[in-house]
DNA sequence: GAAATAGTGTCTCTCAGACAGTATTTC
DNA sequence: GAAATACTGTCTGAGAGACACTATTTC
């Protein structure tokens, strides 16, 4: 392809926002950067499409780089593609932006392009000094995770493989930062067909009842969905 | 930035999705390519993204070539981007796909690389035949219209500045592909807070009793949600 | 036993769906 | 008047929220 007038040269990157819900936070992956521009900032992790690569394949492969992981764990999504002329000082740079939900994993590795890597939680990330336009790609991403929460199972992807309904009710309440009433979240969840499945096995050792272990289910949607309390989801004119 | 093995150089389209509601048929605008590749087949409209300009700029750049729409009619939003190598035999094209939604327009201008456009209904459309991976776009282009129905006022995008809760009722069951009860949808839209304003005045003319007109209301979620009968939305399951 | 957590049952209110009935126009 | 479309009212059933109550564990 010739750079031309009407066939401008661009840099292709994917940009990772991977979430996960650890201390009762939801908090991302971020990377101090190693290399210029802005060497020694917060950012997203991420780095360039190679030459015959699909963009899903380069996002699995900078999760792994990034957390190790390998098999099909937590949920990789893309999330949208931003590409301002100049939000990259190195030229035209569009990345297209993923959004990881992984469940709560040991301190993550840090990448070739990264002094280090480490969870923050996302309401205590500086946004004002993330490298490029991160910043806004990290909201985009957390609010996505909020909205999907409501109609699909995707908590569960924050949760180990076999997990109890109080651990799916942490992620709800962590992740929308609400409360949310034990025992009618306990009817909703495991009434709501496909969502999960129990193991039926229960956990020990804990304080109180033990409780029962389940697995995700088929559902892909949920219906009726999840209802967000306090914030009765599209009440946002007025 | 240098075309190395780490920073291979792309080309970047946008390629619109852009749907309306005419003849009670959910249509699609579609041209037919003039030059190659695929030259004769019919295809999204779209294009290449210029050196300076924003990905947005760039598809209502597009839209306004293709519909001769310049101010803020209808609705566009960014959809996803689509990058396997091998889509465009070119080279290496990575496309961002937008999703417009718009009023009944007279009959479309063909653009400069195209000899043709035209709308489609969406079920008639010959997917197999499209350019590219158009047909993945067009579905998960159609699939987001759907589904942005039942949680967004974004019906009204498809209605001129002033309608009637009949029209908008058959944009409804037009996209949804659904009846609905005419009674039980103008009590549902007139009390949803902030989907519809009545304007004050009313249609003259037609047959029955007039109606009274509508513009599209602040809202930008609606609550409750409109839900769509016989697939009730997630169960997708069993 | 007390404390803690798991899980069930019951009441009420809201809202979607069904559909009778009324209002206002054209023919 | 009949036919057509617009709109209102009423009933019923499903489900969300509130919360009393029972079950099973650790201490």
């Amino acid at each position: 392809m010739d750079p031309q007038a009407d066939y401008p040269p661009f840099a292709v990157t994917v940009d990772l926002v991977v979430l996960t819900v650890r201390a009762d936070q939801l908090s991302v992956l971020l990377v101090r950067r190693a290399i210029p521009p802005h060497r020694g900032a917060w950012a997203l992790p991420g780095g360039f499409v190679h030459a015959d690569e699909k963009l899903a394949d380069a996002a699995a492969r900078e999760l792994a780089e990034e957390t190790g992981l390998t098999g099909p764990v937590g949920h990789l999504e893309q999330l949208a593609t931003y590409g301002d002329p100049g939000r990259d000082p190195r030229g035209r740079v569009v990345t297209v932006a993923h959004l990881a939900l992984l469940p709560d994993l040991p301190t993550p590795v840090a990448g070739t392009d990264a002094d280090s890597a480490e969870w923050q939680p996302v309401d205590r990330v500086r946004t004002d000094r993330l490298a490029f336009d991160h910043a806004r790609i990290l909201a985009d991403g957390v609010e996505r995770a909020r909205a999907k929460l409501e109609y699909t199972p995707l908590a569960t992807a924050f949760c180990p493989p076999e997990f109890t309904v109080a651990q799916l009710r942490t992620v709800y309440e962590t992740v929308w930062g609400t409360r949310l009433d034990p025992r009618n979240f306990h009817r909703k969840v495991t009434g709501t067909p496909g969502f999960v499945t129990a193991v039926g096995r229960a956990t020990e050792g804990d304080r109180g009842r033990p409780a029962q272990l389940f697995r995700r289910g088929l559902a892909t949607l949920l219906y009726p969905p999840m209802l967000r309390p306090t914030t009765p989801h599209g009440r946002d004119l007025r």
